[in-house]
DNA sequence: TTGAAAGCGCTAACAC
DNA sequence: GTGTTAGCGCTTTCAA
């Protein structure tokens, strides 16, 4: 293994001296011994140890983002935004699995204590009040899911902006007639999406009934039962999903019970997944910039660990609307 | 910051007793320090410095998978497999996103040299010779494709005994005319299977025509050219593909151009995901024991990490084929 | 049974 | 400009 050491007597210098050169912001060295120390250093391969350099400044140079369900159809987007600003920073970002239950948290909690990562990124909650013990034991983290029960250190995306103009997609084709399906009914995102959904068309003069508003889980499980009230004429003529595998799954269960989309009824979704072109009719969608966020939640990350104060952010950067097969205009 | 210092003081003891009654393995103590040592710790919340034990030990207690493409569909369920070997032997499991290039490689093989990681879980190729360079550098690792065109550390799927049963499956159907899509043409693993695919049939006196071996990406990328060819009446009764993915979106583009799945052509996929069974029709595929190989990869990785000398592995668990909707017995 | 001492590889005052 | 020194928190002989 070559360190400093090795480096530093190869060059007949002490090694503060090599450490100076190699990592030291102040340049205290005569141009000679600095061509020689680089030189050595390459020559030698040398890696400095991050272990040892960790130790010394307390600080790892890395930060982890955790996931709950790495099969998440948002995440790839999120990674890669958070990859390249962690990559722009000069931080190592890991990302990891956790499992539920109160041990998840505490192995997060963790990893941090032990002096592995500097800081969390993480979206879904491991239990409730996670965030509370976050902020009690100190850890600087990031929550992507700005919504959770407890005092929101978040970066989010402007879902209020999205189903803004989810709703008003709708109602600029027409559809006076309107369903919405969210996600978990008690969740303070998902009041949110639905209330901002509804008060949108409320403003426009459109009522949604009460029996048309239904709740799935985000990867469209329970569509079957929402696509058989479909079968009835009293059907809406457009439904809005709070996720793309709502819309996804609905359309494929309302295919089953007869119901053709878009001509019987238009479906329009939330987040955009590659699949949804390749959908049979392709899906209609609002798209989010989740790019952004992963990027942002990372500066803002990088930004508590260097000291500053936490502020929750919405992601700059506006949803989109997609347009393909799934959502016509109103007959 | 609570360090076996603070508790090595607080207990009047000194720290090399604490280290020893927390982490050592014989236990040459009074039952009495004991005690009021991991009294002390837990009421304390004492947490190790795993930089510290690492650099010390020379180990850093984690392992990386780094994947090119984390929306991978076989990813989730790999690394669900590999969490739990991890957890099961101690070891943090973090995963990681790399780019292309030369330079992914490098830094992949620095987090080792670095000592954040002591080995490397990985699938997909940075560069060609990738291999050979983490050989080179005596970095432990395990490579999750063993057909890469270097001497292989790999823990792979029975991929044979896969496209065997893939193949056989569709002749017992009654299948005489088959078709076959692999992926990139010239990687050994695609020529693995595709002969082995061909070789099953032409054991059991069934010849592929050229004209019906194709190639595409593993996402199906390119199944629209496919699609064309097989608008013909001379089109094959039934179709394997090297992938699900390629299934999925030869199965919409078949659509399209007016050919039915399974009345006019059958069609079975690689490898599952939940969406399969949510297509249109749904998709009949052959299940990989991703899971296994996961865990296996784990286990083989820390193996060597002990010390161990590496030995190739083909994961146990047989493949089976799931039964749906988009193959059917030949008329 | 317990403690003293050395050192893993690195950095940062401070002295020369 | 460069070296000396003193640790970061931990483990592991070896001595008491």
């Amino acid at each position: 293994m070559v360190t400093l050491r090795t480096i530093a007597e190869r060059c007949g210098v002490d090694v503060s001296t090599v450490s100076k050169v190699i990592h030291g912001r102040e340049i205290r060295v005569t141009e000679d011994t600095r061509q020689r120390i680089m030189t050595a250093a390459k020559e030698l391969n040398y890696r400095p140890n991050a272990l040892a350099r960790s130790l010394r400044l307390r600080r790892s140079g890395a930060i982890v983002m955790a996931m709950r369900d790495t099969s998440n159809i948002v995440y790839p987007e999120i990674i890669e935004g958070a990859h390249a600003a962690a990559e722009k920073a000069g931080t190592c970002l890991f990302l990891m699995k956790y499992g539920s239950g109160e041990t998840a948290g505490a192995s997060l909690i963790a990893l941090v204590q032990e002096g592995r990562v500097d800081g969390i990124l993480w979206d879904d909650l491991p239990y409730k009040s996670f965030s509370q013990e976050l902020l009690d034991a100190g850890v600087p983290f990031v929550c992507l899911n700005g919504y959770s029960d407890v005092e929101a250190q978040s970066v989010t995306l402007d879902d209020r902006q999205g189903f803004l103009k989810q709703a008003n997609y709708l109602a600029d084709l027409g559809h006076r007639k309107i369903g919405f399906i969210g996600v978990e009914p008690q969740s303070n995102i998902s009041i949110l999406c639905r209330e901002t959904f509804l008060n949108t068309l409320r403003e426009r003069g459109i009522a949604v009934s009460e029996n048309h508003i239904w709740h799935c889980s985000f990867e469209g499980r329970d569509t079957e039962s929402v696509a058989r009230c479909l079968v009835s004429e009293q059907r809406p003529t457009a439904i809005a999903t709070a996720s793309i595998l709502i819309a996804k799954r609905l359309c494929h269960n309302l295919h089953k019970v007869g119901v053709r989309v878009p001509e019987d009824i238009s479906l329009i979704g939330y987040h955009d997944v590659p699949d949804a072109e390749w959908n049979e009719p392709s899906l209609t969608t609002v798209k989010m910039p989740s790019r952004e966020q992963g990027a942002t939640a990372v500066e803002s990350l990088m930004d508590q660990i260097a000291g500053g104060r936490f502020q929750a952010r919405i992601v700059d950067g506006k949803p989109e609307i997609i347009e393909r097969e799934s959502c016509i205009r109103a007959v």
